[in-house]
DNA sequence: GAAAACATATATCAAATCGATATATATCAA
DNA sequence: TTGATATATATCGATTTGATATATGTTTTC
């Protein structure tokens, strides 16, 4: 799903700018399930636009950069069920932390434990963030994700809670590597 | 962390061919939580042996391509330390199915029935792989990270099982997008 | 009340990464 | 024997990342 396609399912919700689309990624539902930045959104809009999948409407401001604001067009929501249609590429998941832990022997203790409290506090925090969320008027499928994050992020942070002591003592028990 | 030190983190656990290398990316304990393909393998293990931080031994093979095995240097593993004792940037995913649920309403019932049977089986599978996973003589880091997976996995397949009629019946109950 | 910090807003660029492809051979299955 | 899969390295265009530049409004802090 290229940052194009997934600028068109922000825009499904109604117009909005690239520094809107950016805060989408950034906080809002989106963000923890895909990222995109504004290097990769500015592109993408350009190219949407020249490809008619959007319109562009300039608004001024005292001052400030103007604002565009991007409205998805009929061929834009067809494009963007389409490739709702087509296969999808599987989940990935980049964690430096779950690296850091595969490695904890070459970690000072102190550290490793720092690591894993900031670990398990991201989890915690994300957790009660979703469960905090308003949930009136929203739409079953945003409903859906943000159930589905409550019960990952807190499975995870109760593992976490479970498992520190045995993990902080096991990692640096008489071994290398 | 760049795909150079996810590389000299493999060799810590022995000698390997880039072609070894991207094997761990791709299964095993690895690639649950980060991926790499040759393009960004090989460019990076040129990189660590011009750097010092790995040497490189020529295993010449009847046919085929020569086989380049490396191994980390002092200075390679004081590398990895050091990154390890860094700053790392939170967790992330990246799910096209989440995406296209939160857009469920696009979809035609039939293949969204599709795409979510899917997807709780990639999870299911997920979780009974890492379960039937050897552990005799596996690092305590190894062990911990795999059954933190089988945690996040099972729990998710769970919550998709759990709640898969509900989802699929009100996502397309009388609304648009 | 001034200074600092943060938010709004667009845009670009180098570096890193992704995904596909090329090359060559061995091995295993139909 | 034909085709598919595995071993092995390498490159390349396209995309993405992360940082930076530019310019101004708003809010917080000393």
């Amino acid at each position: 799903m290229d940052v194009k396609t997934l600028c068109l399912g922000v825009l499904t919700m109604g117009e909005a700018s690239g520094y809107d689309i950016r805060q989408y990624f950034e906080k809002g539902p989106f963000s923890h399930f895909c990222q995109a930045g504004y290097g990769s959104i500015y592109p993408a809009l350009a190219k949407a636009l020249d490809e008619g999948l959007v319109t562009c409407r300039t608004e001024s401001q005292g001052g400030r950069p103007d604002k565009k604001m991007y409205t998805i067009t009929e061929t834009g929501e067809a494009h963007l069920k389409a490739r709702l249609h087509q296969p999808l590429t599987p989940d990935r998941i980049r964690s430096d932390y779950l690296v850091s832990f595969l490695f904890g022997g070459m970690i000072e203790p102190e550290h490793l434990a720092k690591v894993y409290d900031d670990y398990h506090k991201a989890f915690a925090d994300n957790a009660a963030l979703l469960s905090s969320l308003e949930c009136d008027g929203v739409s079953p499928g945003r409903m859906f994700v943000r159930e589905l994050g409550i019960t990952m992020y807190s499975s995870v942070a109760k593992h976490l809670s479970d498992n520190r002591e045995q993990f902080l003592t096991s990692v640096h028990s008489g071994e290398k590597s």
